[in-house]
DNA sequence: GTCTATAACCGGATAGAC
DNA sequence: GTCTATCCGGTTATAGAC
């Protein structure tokens, strides 16, 4: 009896969980394509497949799932950042990192889309987050830029506006895809292309920042 | 008494169009901060000092307002781009055109958030000038970017995903002026350092790209 | 032309049946 | 835990007085 009664809430716990991920990973699509006030509860439930009711049983309200989507995309943006981390070759890290965020861009434009809407919109609900982890890595970062330039290894630029640059190029894929794909006859990038890009990029930033 | 008439109905005229300048301004904000969905005609009215049924006698719909804001933005966003002109010289024609495009995301940030707003969203509202007006420039520049490619004055680059580069950094100190304020110790950049970002976007994309 | 008052609608949230 | 039916607040848009 005790071991049914287990496995039971096992499995409802586990049931819990796929609803809660299904609804995450719906949130995030339709915060992207619709903003937060533009984003329905009613959307979100029908895109998941599921009674609107549903969506307030796991997320209280519509303001916490929203909140809980921009923790998930926060957390993907700094792990991307972690592979910044070849500290001894600036060509490696910055080749690294770029590749990184593009590929992040590719693979979760919705993420991106999310995150540049909260931005754009005075960061209402992440404002926390720029002040202290997101300047904490970027400080960390800068340091170890400006130590590449008193090496000799970097011309001396600006650290802090080279990552501003980096970020801006990589997101843009994601945030305006929209505006590239119309570009490309209403085609998205093929990989091929988007290999294009990717590598026109690194070509361009670490020939303007590298001495060598 | 022809006269008078005249002169009453050319003073409506005036009045009429600054109360739509006024309101076409003040909308660019609202719609700006809090995008199309959570942009109210209530907020716009009170921004502008008129009562919201002013709004709609002027301007028939919200819709309506936005599409004349997003077409005025889409107008400063092509006047910025004649600055790409000196077709003999890669460097000052870059220079020229980076350096309008951020001076216009220092003067008109709001313009920029609304257009980064609407293309993140899928474009719905101006998806024809992408297609049509935004390529026709696009392509046209490339032409000349080939050209100095040609000629040894650039590295071989990608034309396009360098155009992309340049819109994206650029726009980028106006959609996420939040972010770089919040970096900053929550000061907005200063004219000082406005002019270091800029200078170093220059530099390291033309170190990056012409051939010297 | 200007403004107040209101109609019509829609979306977030919840009560309560199952 | 799941879902239907409903409430309530807020938004666009307009009717109609001035």
């Amino acid at each position: 009896m005790k071991l049914a009664a287990n496995s039971a809430s096992t499995s409802n716990v586990l049931r819990r969980k796929k609803g809660e991920a299904l609804i995450l990973r719906t949130a995030e699509e339709v915060f992207a394509d619709r903003g937060f006030q533009g984003a329905t509860v009613t959307e979100i439930a029908k895109r998941a497949g599921l009674p609107k009711a549903n969506v307030h049983y796991y997320f209280a309200s519509k303001e916490n799932l929203y909140k809980q989507v921009i923790d998930d995309v926060f957390e993907a943006w700094l792990k991307a950042a972690e592979q910044f981390e070849d500290f001894d070759n600036p060509r490696k890290a910055l080749t690294a990192y770029i590749s990184a965020k593009m590929d992040l861009s590719r693979e979760r434009p919705n993420g991106s889309k999310v995150w540049a809407n909260e931005i754009i919109h005075g960061a209402p609900t992440i404002h926390h987050y720029l002040s202290t982890r997101l300047q904490e890595w970027l400080i960390s970062r800068e340091v170890w830029i400006n130590r590449w330039m008193e090496r000799g290894q970097m011309r001396p630029v600006n650290p802090r506006y080279l990552m501003y640059m980096i970020w801006a190029c990589t997101q843009h894929y994601a945030d305006f895809d929209t505006q590239i794909t119309a570009l490309n006859q209403d085609k998205a990038l093929s990989d091929d292309e988007f290999e294009v890009a990717k590598q026109t990029m690194v070509d361009i930033i670490l020939t303007g920042v590298l001495r060598e």
